[in-house]
DNA sequence: CTGAACGGAATGAACGTTCATTCCGTTTTT
DNA sequence: AAAAACGGAATGAACGTTCATTCCGTTCAG
């Protein structure tokens, strides 16, 4: 299990923060202003149904409905039904990469850095439970085309250099950082959908920091007593 | 925080491990066998594009062709695309139920119950990977029924109970029972999640081994150092 | 030979998408 | 300054397609 030599972490050069902003159409003699306005009132409605009902379960005509505008208004703005997805998707995965991101320093003392990441991870998910819903408990993949991806992997690689770098100082525990790093995401999305679902009450600022605790006592290495050794 | 005064769990009436399966269809001529067979192709079909489409992305014909069977012949087993969808996820969810809890036995040593839970909940996932995905990655709620939902709490309450039992035995850390399980359940879905999506290597024993104990410092209470106390 | 089971073409509803038309802010003309 | 003409933006009825479901001629078991 060799990693890179990383003692120190190299930046991983945050793309422009405004990279995921959606290309207004071609404006003609319409203000931008108003275009960009009615192009969130599209993106907007087709995340409200998109992440309720999944992208084969929204039908368009409902978007349009929903977003106060003509049905064939929409393909003005975006090519097709696909296009439109991935406008949403690129819009709340770069609110989620700049939510994480932005001003993240990885560097220092592992433990306030992972407290300022679950802050941030879990604020989001508080925040822009739309954006949360649609980008996590779906699977994307087979529409999402090559921006979207990219997008996927500004913010995967980030993260993992963080547990890869909390693993070179000793602090997280000695395991692959993607495995770790799968964990701990897939935890903070249980717990949320699991709230969602109304499986648990509301989650608040108690239980998020029990939560955290928990997560962190996860994510470091040193074990727990009683070990699992002499097992059947 | 109270929950019910339970020192001995009790052992909550795991329903008779054959319910979830399907009735077949009332069979006039044909052996019940032949039926029985017709309807498994039909299920295992169905759960096969199903867990990769999800159900709005699956079209009835397709499910047809892939059983190797007509159209109309799936309306013989199943009244609508919906009863069929409940179908596989019944058939699933028992299958899922049984595999997690059949003799399982939540009393006595926490930690080798844990690990027995562990072992069955990673090893349906490993052995039945479509059921599994089928299952975790997709939002059923919109078109689940009675029976279907009722499945749901038969695995939900025995694993809510043993978490509370590992509380009251001073083992498990002190949150509510279900937080715990939806993150740890949490983690074991967005393990294997990121293994299908091809962002971790295969989860072979090793991993799995080193995920169960992260998973097991998640529950357990004993806290490690660098406790967060004086933060910003 | 009879009746149940089957397959797959047929069906109507619903979908994504298009396009002829309307609307409205701006420019040009008087 | 008022009126007329212009043109891009918005619209929603209409189009072709695809879907879930039905129907019926054929096949097969008893």
């Amino acid at each position: 299990m060799n990693q890179p030599d990383m003692q120190t972490l190299p930046t991983p050069d945050l793309p422009d923060p405004n990279s995921g902003s959606l290309a207004p159409p071609a404006t003609g003699s319409l203000t931008a202003a108003k275009a960009a306005q009615k192009q969130r009132a599209i993106l907007g409605a087709a995340l409200a149904l998109f992440s309720e009902r999944g992208f084969h379960g929204t039908a368009v005509p409902d978007v349009a409905r929903l977003a106060e505008v003509g049905a064939g208004t929409i393909y003005r703005y975006f090519d097709s039904k696909e296009a439109l997805v991935n406008g949403v998707f690129q819009q709340a995965k770069s609110l989620l990469r700049d939510a994480l991101l932005q001003d993240f320093d990885p560097q220092g003392d592992v433990r306030l850095a992972f407290h300022d990441f679950w802050q941030r991870l879990t604020g989001f998910a508080r925040r822009h439970p739309l954006e949360f819903r649609f980008l996590e408990l779906q699977d994307h993949v087979p529409y999402l085309d090559e921006t979207s991806r990219q997008l996927e992997l500004q913010i995967l690689l980030p993260v993992n250099l963080f547990c890869q770098y909390a693993r070179d100082q000793g602090v997280a525990r000695d395991m692959a950082a993607g495995t770790l790093m799968a964990m701990i995401w897939g935890a903070v999305v249980g717990l949320f959908k699991a709230e969602h679902l109304g499986y648990l009450p509301t989650c608040d600022d108690t239980i998020l920091a029990q939560a955290e605790q928990a997560c962190w006592d996860l994510f470091c290495r040193v074990s727990n007593p009683l070990p699992l050794h002499p097992l059947p």
